[in-house]
RNA sequence: GGCGCCAUAGCCAAGUGGUAAGGCAGAGGUCUGCAAAACCUUUAUUCCCCAGUUCAAAUCUGGGUGGCGCCUCCA
């Protein structure tokens, strides 16, 4: 499998150092807010690879942290007159529900700063030892001077860095680009007590402590959003390499942003939009589906109707496989002339899909694979020469295919409510007296209330919208 | 100022040297209630522009033009 690795900036074929088991380290959420689409995007297409990794036989122990103390925090929790505990407590609680409306799978691990204390501090007091940190005033801050690479995920040499520094130059820095490791408590902020001073940690240093203390002093993967690249990542790195003396991450890979109009979704610019909302206007799938509908380092522009085409677009797939479940239950056939060559076929679409995903998982043309099977079947099921042996087949790489991207998981078969029953029962009894105008109405009224009907020789049929 | 990315049909989006995947929308057909839904077929002689390399370029090189990002918290 090649991956992207943004440090070396190519591809590289990806083995982990230990082939018993894969170690990934995903950036979480700072759970101060809702989250929005920009977000969702390193969570569904990380899901994906996480999911195509295991999918090959490879073991990965997947860890994504909750960064649930921080300034932000720190402020909403004062704005809504409460404890950051409270405030990282709920947004993790409305994480876990766009989580599982989006279909992440939870990671093997998923540690919350606050947990991981004494890791952050004993990085922290090697460094100072080390000669890579120094106090001031109760802040530590790192020597960014001190490690000859800083710069090298980024491709920026700290000096070219520092010319083009917006930054306020810290009253209490050495240099510009030194960047806190612990922060001092002001009053009334929550603090730890550490040997420098009650205080909290710096934003990088969280991310640095979990991943040792969890997946080990190198990792295979460290992934996140591109904005993550500078200064958090590189900050991480050297942290991490200047305390353990080894490299930190093997691979780094970066998802490209979701845009508006063509413009980074960001808070401060204030074109965003909460997965919350979207999900309530559209459902949580076509927010996936647009995901992993494009390659994942590519940007992706956001708008209603790119989000409308998706749910179209997911439609066909929820329609295949209905289709094909209706005729698997009544097909009496147990093996066809046409077995083998539709085996052969279901082969090729499989290696054509994975030959996608080995290469740098590319999830636009896996996802082609996934509807040139769509449209194999439809073309089977419309000449009804499938058998109960090569349907079965077909239908086990459809849901195969669709568990790797983590699509199609809204198939419930659930029962209708009376009112709804009797509204189709209406509209059937309306057709065969021909009043169409009236059958018409309620075909409508249900569209409405999310309800498609499909008139076929044996009857009516429903879908949700 | 430094570093980097992108430009393919009406809208999205793969393809990175061998003659343009896939989805949405549109058109034709099948089915049907001259319906909806669904399915099948079809839709770019051409890949921002110019020059070059090559038997061969959307793909490589050089030069333009346009758009975006990072260098500050950000996925």
């Amino acid at each position: 499998m090649k991956l992207y690795n943004t440090l070396t900036r190519q591809k590289e074929a990806f083995v982990p150092a230990n082939p018993s088991e894969a170690t990934v380290y995903a950036c979480g959420p700072t759970v101060y807010n809702l989250i929005h689409i920009g977000n969702a995007r390193p969570l569904c297409v990380f899901d994906v690879l996480r999911r195509y990794m295991e999918y090959r036989g490879q073991k990965v122990c997947f860890v994504q942290n909750f960064t649930d103390i921080d300034d932000k925090i720190i402020r909403r929790a004062q704005e809504e007159n409460t404890g950051y505990e409270s405030i990282a407590e709920q947004y993790i609680e409305e994480y876990w529900t766009d989580a599982k409306g989006l279909n992440i799978r939870p990671a093997t691990i998923h540690p919350k700063a606050t947990e991981n204390m004494q890791e952050i501090l004993s990085i922290i007091e090697t460094l100072a030892k080390k000669g890579f940190a120094y106090a001031v005033g109760g802040d530590v801050y790192f020597r960014t001077h001190r490690f000859a690479e800083y710069g090298k995920l980024s491709g920026q040499p700290l000096e070219d860095l520092e010319a083009g520094a917006r930054i306020n130059v810290s009253e209490q820095k050495d240099n510009p680009m030194d960047f806190a490791l612990w922060k001092a408590a002001k009053p009334g902020e929550p603090y730890w007590s550490s040997p420098w001073g009650n205080g909290r940690p710096g934003w990088h240093i969280e991310c640095s402590a979990m991943a040792r203390r969890y997946l080990g002093e190198t990792i295979d993967i460290h992934c996140g959003g591109q904005d993550l690249i500078f200064p958090h990542h590189e900050n991480e790195i050297a942290q991490s390499e200047c305390c353990n003396g080894k490299p930190f991450a093997r691979f780094w890979l970066h998802n490209g942003y979701i845009n508006v109009d063509n413009i980074k979704m960001s808070k401060s610019l204030g074109n965003f939009f909460t997965v919350r909302d979207v999900a309530q206007a559209y459902g949580y799938e076509p927010i996936r589906f647009l995901m992993i509908s494009a390659h994942y380092r590519s940007p992706i522009n956001y708008s209603t109707e790119m989000i409308e085409q998706c749910k179209s677009a997911l439609s066909r797939l929820y329609h295949c496989i209905s289709e094909l479940d209706d005729y698997l239950q009544n097909t009496r056939v147990k093996s066809g002339e046409k077995d083998a060559d539709i085996a052969s076929g279901l082969l090729k679409r499989r290696e054509q899909f994975v030959a996608a995903m080995e290469d740098d998982l590319n999830t636009a043309d896996a996802l082609s694979a996934l509807f040139e099977l769509t449209r194999d079947i439809n073309t089977e099921l419309a000449a009804s020469t499938l058998s109960e042996i090569s349907g079965t087949a077909a239908k086990a790489l459809f849901e195969e295919l669709c568990e790797v991207l983590g699509l199609l998981y809204n198939r419930k078969v659930d029962t209708l409510d009376s009112q709804i029953e009797a509204l189709i029962a209406e509209r059937t009894l309306a057709r065969q007296n021909k009043d169409y105008a009236r059958s018409d109405a309620i075909r409508d009224e249900l569209k409405a209330m999310g309800i498609l009907l499909k008139d076929t020789p044996l009857g009516v049929k429903w879908y949700h919208a």
